[in-house]
Formats: structure tokens, sequence, C-alpha cells
DNA sequence: ATACGTGCAAAGTTTTTGCATCCTG
DNA sequence: CAGGATGCAAAAACTTTGCACGTAT
């Protein structure tokens, strides 16, 4: 591998179908997720080739990954929706509508030396069909409690 | 191991001291790191004691996890800080000052049935160290430039 | 005493890499 | 045809877990 600066990307069959398919799909999904989905389309192709497209996808900004933490890592093709929500309990990320983005003004103190080029804000919280779950356990632990 | 609201958690050398190192750290550690800085103290300690301390510690609210994402997950101690800087190029976790944190105002659509319990701010930039390493190398850049 | 915690080692997950070969520009 | 990219498999990196023994409450 050349220099960054120096460095030509190619286009594959397989990094095309990679990002066509991160750019249909509805979620974020985590590299491994990505492989199988990419599978249907490309039989052959291998978790390792997915990995290193996809560093190189957000390298070129094509796609990126999100940050969200977490034991795997999760990405989506560029657009940069920055606000994601995650379901605390289901750990599920659930797609945030955009103008739900508040605005932000970060001023940060200049002898910081932190040169600011990107903020995300993450949202935490229960989707609905957690829930929905929590409220029927909550009523047979209800239903059990009243008849002890 | 009991259900979970019926367990109660007991205070060892262990986790008293890993708690007293997290909260002394002035960095946001990685588990790894943890286990060393800990081991001076309790040599025998095993990383797996401290991945499962840390667990009962966010468990407790005592800890928390840094959900800021990339390969390995960081730890802090409670207080909260919500605000990160993560450096994109050396990859290390910046502190931030606590009056920095703008104020944010999220106001989710009632459709959408997500219950908001929490929110991060995350900023991406890059730290004084490594902006004083891109000039170097600019400057280097610049001067092989004027002699070709 | 009870049941939670520990060290150790093995196993599980997720991501990265070496290498021979294939392919794009 | 040169520099990238791929598939495969092995390795690395990170986290979790089973087990026998130890210990706080």
């Amino acid at each position: 591998m050349l220099q960054e600066s120096t460095r030509r990307f190619r286009m594959t069959r397989q990094r095309d179908v990679i990002l066509r398919v991160l750019r249909n799909l509805q979620s974020h999904p985590t590299a491994d997720e990505l492989y199988h989905a990419v599978r249907k389309q490309v039989p052959r192709i291998s978790l390792g080739t997915v990995y290193r497209n996809l560093d190189v996808l957000c390298e070129q900004g094509l796609a990126c990954r999100l940050e969200i933490g977490g034991g795997q890592r999760r990405y989506d093709a560029g657009m940069c929706p920055h606000l994601h929500g995650r379901c605390v309990r289901c750990d599920n990320v659930i797609d945030l509508p955009a103008e739900t983005a508040p605005p932000v003004e970060i001023k940060l103190p200049d002898d910081l030396g932190f040169q600011l080029t990107e903020y995300r804000l993450e949202l935490f919280g229960i989707c609905r069909s957690c829930q929905e779950e929590a409220a029927h356990a909550e009523n047979k632990n209800r239903r059990r409690l009243s008849t002890n």
C-alpha cells in the first residue's frame, strides 16, 4: 500500500455491491450482517474483504463507522445522519428523523488546543417494542403478587 | 448468580482498588490499561476479574462505559462527564471541561415511540500534539517539493 | 453457612493480516 | 503490466465463561 496521498482506489464488484447494499439497507449493519447480505450477490466474498472495503469506503467518505460503541462496530453509507438512538435494552440502533437534531453550539476554550472537526449526538433510550415487553412483564408480575 | 433484583454486591479488595484507580486516573482507560494499573497494587488479579468488576460497577452506577466506540471499550468512574472528545488521528480521548457542554434541547416526535433516557455528545477533532505533528510533516513536504 | 468473588485457563467474538492469485485502470 | 483487490486461512485483539477454591456478610 502506497502513501495515503498517492493511493488510487479502484472500483470492484465487491466494493460496488457493499456500498450499494449499505445504501439500501434500512439498518446500520455490523460488518458481519453486511457480509451476509452481500453474499447473496457475491457468494464467494470473504469477511476480510468486507472489512477492508469498509475501511476504504470510510476513508473515502462514502461510508462511516458509527462510533456508537458496544461490542460490534456498525456502519452506514455517508449522507451522515449524525443522530442516532440506541435502545439500552435490546441494543438496536433506531433511526431518528433528521429534523429531530437540535442545534448545538459548541465553544471550546482556545487553550485546550483541540481542533473540532465534527460532533455527534447519541441518544439512549427504550424503543417501542422493549417498552411493550416491559409493560407485559409488569402486568404478569402484578398478577403473580396479587395471588400471593 | 441470582436474579438481578435479589443480587447483593460485596466489596472486595479487587473491586475497591479497581474503583479507586479508575477514579484517580486522568484518562479513560480500557479494561487492559486498568488491569495493568491495578496490578501494581494487586499483582495476582486477573483480567477476567477486571472485566467482571467493571460490569458490576457499571451496573451499580459507580462507573460507566464510554460508548464512544472504536476497538476497545473505555471506562470512567461515574460522575458522568457526558462530554468527550476523541482525536481522529491518535484515537485518544481528550477531557473536555464540563462548561463546554452546550445546552441541547431534544424533542422527539411522539409517534416514534422512543423513550429517551439519556443523551451524549461526542466531539471529534484533532488534538494538540497531532496538530503539531501534522505541521512538521507539512514543512518537511514543502521543503522536499521546493528542491525538485 | 451461603452465595458472591477470584484466579486461571480455555473458549468465544470481532477484526486484522500474510500470501498467492486475480483484476482494474 | 503495475498497483490494487480478493479469497482463504491463520493470527491477533478483545471479552466472556467454566471451574474449583476463597471470602465477605
